[in-house]
DNA sequence: CTGAAAGCGCTTACAG
DNA sequence: CTGAAAGCGCTTACAG
């Protein structure tokens, strides 16, 4: 790679005037400007970013964690935040964790060490806050509430209206027996949901029923089997989110219950397997692209000194498909 | 952020020394080195990552280029990028190009720019080998076969024997129409498997029939559209992967067809969704994990000097599921 | 064993 | 408008 020392010798300027031509940053005699632009056209020169981002203090970085990228809904989001950072010249490095604490941990440091300039979270590990707080980086948390106040924003979906939106639309359908696969205790996402399930159960009179879940298939399968055997009478179910629906339709298909006809069933994000599965399943939306892109919005604004919202609460949406019975009484 | 200098300072050493301390690079006398790691302790310090991929000309970064990481596969491959890419204190930044020439160019410039170790490069633009060679940075295709001679290696599966063994597969279940979904022709997997196919076509006396497709969902729905009305009597199907297979069986079912009773369907890649849906996909397995480690694996030893095998090729193996009918003549 | 110095490739006061 | 100089935070010959 050929410096802007270089660069300077064959356009017969000093580095300093190079370095203004490239950054337009002050004005430059134009028949400087032409002679360094010709040899940067000829040689192909590009700034080191390196060196750059040593003296700025910004590697125009931003640094990614998620629990898992190898999961639809995270992978749709970091898709989301990766288009909005590159089409703002930032660029993303990515932490998948596996919620390994230790491995976030690293990671923080290294974007830290990095210049990364901002981080977005999406973490259950109350200590990891902690940790990225005393980092300095700018950081807003997404798909999660947090009880530190010193995110710059967070970004998140209404569970709670999703929770009472996928019971009341349940209801709706004529379910008789509705019972809710609770998602997991830790994450406010699935606290919420389940609160505005309960909050239906109490208005409309109906004894809540449920069973803990998580939020990954593999405990979707091994939950739906225990529901069966507590509820046997269940007409309704409430995954999760739309991995854990999967795992209920393939346990209900193994178990001879057709769906809708038996059993009706929803689930929760509207990730794109959603509807490529068959049947499509019912459920309700979380604006994913979109609240991808906005934190990325929101964490660029603040570094370029912006103001910001801090609360950013996404509105959901029931999607209803194949796997309910519509406004059609049982 | 602490300094070198100002840990220096505190322990009552020159930075030199701290710099060897922190990368144990020389002999120190034991007693500074103590003084230095109490320092580091207490203060937390962390050296700056890029002031030292300056001077080092490294940046301990590995690029890595797919056309989409919001699809499956390349979203597994990715997991196991990162995850092999962490284990040896590399960090991965990732362009997902959506065959978007003009960003993967870009992302290239960038990698350049930030002094990135190497790239691991699924692409499809003869256009992007070009300019990585130019680049000068290592580079391992992924999942690709490339005319160029310049990069470190290539790993891919065994696609050709994939092809066979889709089609011998559905041949020893009984189908009698079997009509083969071509994956796209540019891309060696998607030749390659069709190779396959056409070869056992020759080897067993039967006509070729296929119908061109993509490897995208999208495009599965409406390719398999095309198929029926072109193959009425179809009764077995060979996806051009698993995603299309998804979208085969969503048309076969919406037109009343059961699979595997009516048709027989055969998916390839093996991603984890291909046993989450329900019926279970019978598919061609490519070690999709193993690739991506191995890739990586490559890269880092040519980074460190190590010689390295140029081809690697993957076996394949057949999972038989609930979408085909395993031994039984139909 | 160890410190002062030079250098990695940029950028920006500073002085003219 | 423009160049020489200093500095971003490290590392490694070099000299002792």
């Amino acid at each position: 790679m050929i410096s802007i020392k270089e660069v300077a010798k064959l356009a017969e300027v000093s580095p300093a005037t190079v370095s203004r031509v490239i950054n337009d940053s002050a004005n430059v005699n134009e028949d400087k400007v032409r002679r360094v632009k010709k040899v940067i056209e000829e040689t192909g020169f590009k700034p080191n970013e390196v060196a750059r981002s040593l003296y700025r203090k910004s590697a125009r970085i931003i640094g990614v964690v998620v629990p898992n990228i190898d999961n639809p809904f995270f992978n749709e989001i970091a898709k989301a935040i990766e288009d909005e950072a590159y089409r703002n010249g930032y660029r993303l490095t990515l932490c998948s964790s596996n919620e390994d604490v230790e491995k976030e941990r690293v990671n923080i440091d290294l974007f830290a060490s990095m210049n990364a300039d901002g981080i977005i979270l999406m973490t259950n590990e109350e200590e990891i806050f902690k940790k990225v707080e005393s980092s300095k980086i700018p950081v807003v948390v997404l798909d999660r509430e947090t009880a530190h106040g010193n995110e710059v924003a967070c970004v998140q979906s209404d569970n709670y209206t999703g929770g009472r939106l996928a019971m009341e639309h349940l209801l709706n359908c004529g379910c008789k027996r509705i019972v809710a696969m609770r998602g997991p205790r830790n994450i406010s996402s699935g606290r919420q949901r389940f609160e505005g399930y309960l909050k239906v159960c109490g208005e409309r009179g109906v004894i809540p029923a449920f069973v803990d879940c998580g939020y990954d298939f593999e405990v979707g399968q091994s939950k739906t089997e225990e529901l069966l055997k507590k509820y046997p009478d269940v007409d309704g179910i409430i995954a999760a989110n739309d991995m854990i629906a999967m795992a209920v339709y393939k346990v209900l298909t193994r178990a001879g219950k057709r769906v809708p006809e038996d059993i009706q069933l929803i689930g929760f994000d509207n990730i794109k397997l959603s509807q490529l599965m068959t049947p499509e399943l019912t459920t309700v939306e979380q604006r994913i692209p979109d609240m991808g892109r906005q934190a990325t919005r929101i964490l660029l604004d603040h570094i370029e000194g912006k103001p910001v919202l801090r609360n950013n609460i996404f509105p959901v949406k029931l999607i209803e498909r194949e796997t309910t019975r519509g406004g059609k009484q049982k």
